[in-house]
DNA sequence: CAGTGGTCTAGACCACGTA
DNA sequence: ACGTGGTCTAGACCACTGC
């Protein structure tokens, strides 16, 4: 016997009796290659995920389904399904079941929008895309994205503002293989729930990186400041649920009245 | 019998013989005040921690010790300790113990200080206090800190420079009566580890907001930058333990060749 | 080797949501 | 009434640490 692992791609193994000692199925050899069981069974489901075999909103089957049909207890299928609602990559609900998290305007709001207003509120600003355009990436683009060489990407810069007034100004790189056709119809102002609905891609998380610069002619022109005010600079990747990165997002963004949100736990 | 529970006062329940089936003692009336057992657990050992029954960096009893004076099962101690871990209140390793977490350089370094250099290189940056003083605070740092109308609170500014090039310039504000003693000596570059160990006061989490903004005159002259100069301006309130504010700190941050790193997860 | 946390299982009952 | 996730318990074995 093997340690203790789902059988080898993805397929789920048989439950089979098991010998009654809860873990004496465990503790051979097997040099290498031996996460914990749940985690396999966390990246069985992520897996599942990407394949699109569960969409964003769906109910997942029941634990005990799961566990059945992985061949492992309620407890381990429990454990993976826990560390991913913390991970906000599923949602779970009592008495109604486990679902696929979506991309709505809310989760955005609180897992991506940084942005507040110094009231507290948060606030959703409308856009105005400023012009699309498909080229070859330059050498910092293809490294971002991780893409070969001169690949093909896809530019979005739009305006966002809040009650009519400027807010932000950004410009968005993707992968141009990635979005087919995304250029060919109206761009939406939730951009992360047109990646997982129209392409099956979920942005599971993003690194941002913050600084404080004097706004260039252009973009103070765009925000209706001065040349050289001072603009929130926010340097966004997001990557999706395997890890790939899947956007690269520079926003330059008024403070007043509004603050960039951070909780340090 | 009512709910389950940890006999009142953090006094631990006896463990007595339970009945053998596993949750049959739960299930009565008890019209409020319940919270899942785990959820007790974690905050009489928190308690414990405010109290200073054990002191960052000493280890805990182990889960079976707490279980037994608990009077609740290993697995419900786990579940509570798993938590805090997660919360970074505490520390586990595996065949040593579980420890209370200690504000160290390197916690500081990855929970509190967000301001990365651009090659991704952390750096703690030396710091110099211009000055301390105990005042009435006004009625914003009162608000900030929870304190009565017109209580005294302490001020300290210092600046914190990379390489001796200035970085920050940041005020703190604190309550005066929490710290006694702390204007009469030196102040420490980690101000955390200083609240823990000296007066006992285990900082947790914290809020940041943050704005781009030009640097008045004073702030120019510290920073050796132009006056209106973009600066990254992050105002903290630092939460202890049991969610007292414990400080407010505003910071006026260069952000050539650093930034704010901020994880989106 | 003994003691600690980490993983895994099995089974009970509770709370919630839906029908 | 039924099925879901949430809580709690009990007990097994594994992996790591330090004596």
């Amino acid at each position: 016997m093997s340690k203790p692992s789902i059988a080898a791609g993805a397929e789920p193994r048989r439950a089979q009796e098991r010998s009654p000692a809860g873990a004496a199925h465990r503790g051979e050899g097997e040099g290498l290659e031996s996460k914990p069981l749940y985690r396999q069974v966390r990246e069985t489901l992520i897996r599942r995920m990407v394949d699109g075999v569960w969409a964003p909103g769906e109910p997942l089957p029941s634990e005990i389904q799961l566990a059945a049909e992985l061949g492992v207890s309620q407890g381990t299928v429990r454990k993976a399904l826990d560390e991913m609602a913390a991970e906000n990559i599923v949602v779970r609900r009592q008495g109604r079941g486990t679902f696929v998290a979506r991309h709505d305007e809310e989760r955005i709001l609180f897992q991506f929008f940084k942005l507040v207003g110094d009231d507290g509120e948060r606030h959703f600003p409308e856009s105005r895309v400023l012009g699309i355009e498909r080229a070859k990436g330059t050498a910092a683009e293809c490294g971002a994205l991780a893409l070969p060489r001169n690949g093909r990407v896809l530019r979005i810069r739009r305006l966002r503002t809040f009650d009519g007034a400027p807010l932000i100004i950004e410009s968005l790189i993707l992968p141009d293989q990635m979005f087919p056709g995304l250029a060919d119809a109206p761009v939406p102002n939730n951009l992360y729930g047109l990646y997982a609905q129209r392409y099956g891609i979920t942005v599971a998380r993003a690194r941002e990186q913050l600084k404080a610069v004097g706004a260039d002619s252009d973009t103070a022109a765009m925000l209706n400041v001065e040349p050289g005010a001072p603009v929130l600079l926010i340097d966004r990747l997001a990557y999706s649920l395997d890890g790939t990165p899947v956007e690269w997002r520079i926003s330059f963004c008024l403070t007043a009245g509004f603050h960039y949100l951070s909780d340090l736990t």
